[in-house]
DNA sequence: GGATTATGTTCCAGGGCAAAACAAAACCGT
DNA sequence: ACGGTTTTGTTTTGCCCTGGAACATAATCC
């Protein structure tokens, strides 16, 4: 006998309302007193105060201090997240190592962010050092922030449940389960939980603090790396397939007469608009900043216009074969891809004019994040945090 | 002030519990007992059974004679889905209009399938004929029978929410709202539910009965018609995307130099995949059967050889492409695609080995759906059924 | 024919929300 | 300055739903 789902009882009622109250105050840009958040809801304020007094008696929402308001009536008492919680957000990316600490309104408590080159580095001083930035960014927090758990940001295929990271072309890993080698350096029982970089990247924008909204929330997201990432997030969520290893649009074959990709396919994404296919076709060197190939189009440089062009169409083509499956018309581009969003976007809209079956009613958008760096270190955290909104009852019982 | 969520009360805990009895019921292959239910939700029995009766009150479930089995205890009572509701499920296609009755059993009550060539028709009249065939379909019924609503299956872009056929290009429509059409032919007040007739089509493979999962639960269903539709299905969900515009496979781009597409753009799957395209590839008429196809591969004609290959390749390509976006690595082929499956998997599996990322994770799986003469029909009333099975209450109430 | 066993039912207690009355703390007007 | 008004937050009461345990039922097994 298969145990289809398990039945709802009243604990799994308040538990749903304290989440729906939690939430509800964390989406809000401005702090909510008890009242409106009844209101929000629809609940009565007797329930609504319940369960906001449970919520902050677990430090999981804050009163504040009333600023002066000039309105009638009994002064509300406005509450916002809890500051109490945070979540460590990490990431390893070709160029960075990064460690944040995110609270649970959103504010970066602490940070580290070092440059260096981990193209073909071993995972285990890697990670080492990573762990070592991490423990420093610990050990400096306040006595009283509550870190619920940790999340890794790694620029390949990674499989979640599992722990693992299959296969980071970029870094030269496969098979490794990183977890295992930052224990060391982090707080006993800590779980670590993996994510595709992109996806969490993709995650920052879909909401600028734990369970707050963000610009867009069905989107495209394409992350502009030494190779090309991305996203799909369908009502605020990431969609990261049965697996978890959805997302690879830097695989998705533009010509199948192409150039032959190290994946073994040919004429990918990638090829055309991956950082090092971009800069090399404009006759760059490949650590050239993304601003230089900017700058020789606006010279006139026909290299680099070429260049430029042939990226348009690529992306054109892939996202537009994305956009028909998926009717997500609106694309934000990330990471270098993002920075020449400007240059791009006529030729790339053109083409999704064109090709994008829906055009017609609804016509395609693009857009550029407005990436911070270490994007995946912020939205390993908020995957993190997201738990935490998601079910505060585990936290207060 | 934004409405986030409404408040769970205990109305709704007694609606999601109703909703779990009923879709353990629905889904389990042979009758279950009020203990079986319970077992298998984690409820008590005292509570199952409280559920159980609720629902039988109200027709959703049937007690059932009880089959002599040799077993110690108190004889159960065995549970079946209500025989009383039904839906009504529509198809308009290029060649055939139908109509079928579905019962909360998965059972075909009654139908009407009329072959016809409806490239070009008219709106009016031809919906007019398909309400003919719908209400001598309604009347023939037993008394007893409830039917609870209607879907609509349509070849083409439909804007559920508003319930229009934006623009089916095989039949030559745009902007027809058919529940308009329909409603003189149907019992007043019944509404009618659009639905794209690929994403009903792989509502039957994602479901045999309503509530009851089918062979696959992640998978993407390509239907090939004259053109070539799709859909994808994640967790036995349909995914219509935020319009409910998803799901066009038949317009990735394959080839930017390919030839052009009627949609406007340039080498689409539909150039290489379509029935059109193949057939006449092959050298056949545009009329003939997939079968004749296949017995002039079989025979060693090489232009149907040659067509074969090229459909192979594209649907590759194409196929590559998604599942590197969405990681749904299993493919269910229906329509004249379903017909060929043997013919062409061990080239499209091929190009998957080579073209998707993660296929050396886990292969990429093709199959041929088992398609009945208007699956969309059976689609269209299994999507109406499922509202049924997924909120019960309202029925008692 | 009694023991055993599994199913279905009945009864009571506890948890959670709704509704309404009540208390509190501001502003407004005279 | 002081009562009226208004909005927020709290308390009380009642109802609904599930859990748990005891009981009733209907078969098989020995």
């Amino acid at each position: 006998m298969i145990r289809e789902q398990t039945g709802a009882r009243q604990s799994s009622l308040r538990a749903t309302n304290l989440a729906l109250v939690l939430r509800t105050v964390c989406a809000s840009p401005d702090p909510l007193s008890r009242a409106a958040v009844a209101g929000a809801t629809g609940m009565t304020r007797a329930t609504a105060a319940r369960l906001v007094d449970d919520l902050v008696g677990g430090g999981l929402l804050d009163e504040v201090e009333r600023v002066v308001l000039a309105r009638r009536g009994r002064p509300a008492t406005p509450l916002v997240p809890g500051a109490r919680f945070a979540a460590l957000g990490l990431q390893v990316d070709a160029g960075l190592l990064a460690a944040r600490v995110l609270d649970l309104r959103g504010r970066v408590v602490a940070e580290q962010v070092t440059d260096g080159d981990f193209v073909g580095s071993a995972p285990v001083p890697t990670l080492a050092r990573l762990g070592g930035l991490a423990a420093d960014l610990l050990a400096g927090l306040p006595r009283n922030l509550r870190v619920v758990g940790t999340g890794l940001a790694l620029p390949g295929i990674v499989d979640v449940d599992a722990g693992v990271l299959l296969r980071a072309p970029n870094l030269g890993w496969s098979d490794v389960r990183p977890a295992d080698l930052l224990a060391p350096h982090l707080p006993s029982g800590a779980s670590v939980v993996l994510g595709n970089e992109a996806d969490l990247a993709a995650r920052t924008v879909a909401e600028t603090a734990p369970g707050r909204p963000g610009a867009h929330r069905d989107f495209l997201y394409l992350s502009g790396q030494i190779g090309v990432g991305g996203a799909a997030v369908l009502a605020g969520r990431v969609m990261s397939g049965s697996s978890g290893w959805a997302g690879e649009m830097g695989h998705v074959c533009v010509d199948p007469d192409g150039p032959p990709c190290r994946c073994g396919s040919t004429g990918c994404l990638e090829q055309y608009a991956g950082r090092h296919a971009l800069l090399s076709a404009a006759g760059l060197p490949l650590d050239a900043a993304p601003g230089e190939l900017a700058a020789r189009v606006a010279a006139g440089d026909p290299a680099a216009g070429r260049a430029l062009d042939t990226a348009a169409r690529a992306l054109g083509v892939a996202l537009a074969g994305v956009i028909n499956v998926l009717d997500i018309p609106t694309v934000v581009l990330g990471g270098h891809l993002g920075e020449l969003a400007g240059l791009l976007r006529p030729a790339v809209q053109d083409h999704l004019d064109r090709r994008v079956l829906s055009a017609g009613w609804r016509r395609p958008t693009i857009a550029a994040a407005d990436t911070h760096p270490a994007a995946g270190a912020t939205g390993a955290a908020l995957r993190v945090l997201g738990d935490v909104v998601a079910d505060p009852a585990r936290r207060l019982s």
